[in-house]
DNA sequence: TGAAGGAACTTGTCTGAACAAGCCGCCCTT
DNA sequence: AAGGGCGGCTTGTTCAGACAAGTTCCTTCA
């Protein structure tokens, strides 16, 4: 039982991205979709602000909204999941685990993860490849909390994520991520087959479950030109902002 | 004349960023908030739904809403105005230009311009300083239409985008944001002071007035190290997506 | 002591109404 | 023919009420 308004905004994605309103196109009124859905205009109000947040369509006060893209945003899930966002871009996602082991936090792992100091955390090196190619570094810290589980997950496992939320109920629900390019370490060099030095995109990010207690620090380098993160923003809602780096501070 | 729900948001974001409420802390209830502002509940769920989407806060349906964070987000338009951003943040920012003229558009500036072919661009090319240190290579290419405005700025000008809003009332509405890592070229190196491959933090965006005009199609690199992109997101609003790159086209 | 049950609370969804503020096109004037 | 002004349309903001769905916590029972 999907919500009303859920459904409208789906309806009206599928309109955009099928052509049926082109790029710049004028949206019919928001009494007109009420009418058309039988809901309020409150519900509809619901469904467009849905999609402005998405990036697909843009509004000003007096006009009729209109259609900024035609192309398909992905879901929360997807960014904390390469496996699950590799799968619905139509590619084969595998995963060559290196290490799994406990270790001590370091100080920051312990900061981000709001665990005391000195805790265990579960230490996993991963090297994820795309149709069998190598893209991706994967450092990842699991809090303690979630260590179990993801030691007893299988070696050829695909999806930690995935996994975690089918046998434990572990959901991530909220995600920072902070982007920024590093050079190739000799270990990233290696394994993703590049020169020592060579620039690679470095994602890092904290999720956390619905309680907003932390379950995973993760540092993922991607070899340039593998990968493009995307934002789209309007004035009100702005989701990416710049951080100055450790050269000013 | 703020709206009441915004003024209710910064009351909110107020408290938290101070440390009323502590991170993991439960806020008031949306009826209790309600009543302390004397507004309807509709409007203190505007209220925290911006909150929301700037990622400090997060809800669960029964439980009271929850602190993820305290620190400060920033506005769309420091995320297009590298001088506003940098003003924000305490930083002196100052600029070269290095180059200002018409040119034909490239085949994918007419295209992400929204320019039929053979049109003419103002080619900008800007060294960006942050406290006088070099930190941002800036390649723009204006459309047509504003053209006129940007050459008719002075050279010494910091904000581009805040003197055309000001001059001719051109303002940014909408952007969109690509990001990934490139080598420096032996251009990039010399203004940067870097090695010539070295990592470079790369962001494209493409800016839009309010009836979706392009105005401008920008490639910016920043030295690594300089400048870190954050994005939060949470179930439901993933702003930020992953794209495919040319390596695996 | 521990578990099950339920009541009270809280967020999620939806309605219908009203007014304000801004935009657009038509008509009228010059 | 060009320009200005006005009225209708559309989005923005706010309200009060209702029910659904999920959480929390206390009480009661085994």
């Amino acid at each position: 039982m999907t919500a009303l308004y859920v459904e409208i905004a789906e309806g009206l994605r599928r309109s955009i991205l099928s052509g049926e309103y082109a790029v710049g196109a004028r949206l019919p009124s928001e009494s007109d979709l009420a009418d058309r859905w039988s809901a309020s205009r409150g519900t509809v109000r619901q469904a467009v602000a849905l999609l402005t947040s998405e990036g697909l369509i843009g509004s000003r006060q007096g006009a009729r909204r209109i259609v900024l893209r035609r192309e398909r945003r992905h879901s929360f899930a997807e960014l904390h999941s390469f496996a699950q966002w590799a799968r619905a871009m139509g590619y084969q996602a595998t995963s060559r685990f290196l290490r799994r082991e406990r270790r001590g936090a370091t100080p920051e792992e312990a900061r981000r993860l709001a665990l005391p100091e000195r805790a265990d955390v579960l230490d996993v090196l991963r090297l994820r490849l795309l149709d069998g190619e190598p893209v991706m570094v994967e450092r990842t810290a699991y809090a303690d909390w979630v260590a179990p589980t993801v030691e007893a997950l299988p070696v050829d496992c695909a999806s930690i994520m995935d996994s975690m939320a089918e046998d434990a109920g572990i959901v991530a629900h909220y995600g920072e991520h902070l982007i920024d390019a590093v050079p190739a370490g000799s270990d990233d060099a290696r394994l993703l087959r590049v020169r020592r030095g060579s620039p690679l995109l470095r994602q890092r990010h904290l999720t956390s479950n619905p309680d907003g207690r932390p379950i995973e620090w993760t540092e993922d380098r991607y070899r340039a030109g593998s990968v493009t993160f995307n934002v789209s923003n309007s004035v009100g809602t702005a989701p990416l902002v710049r951080d100055p780096g450790a050269l000013l501070m």
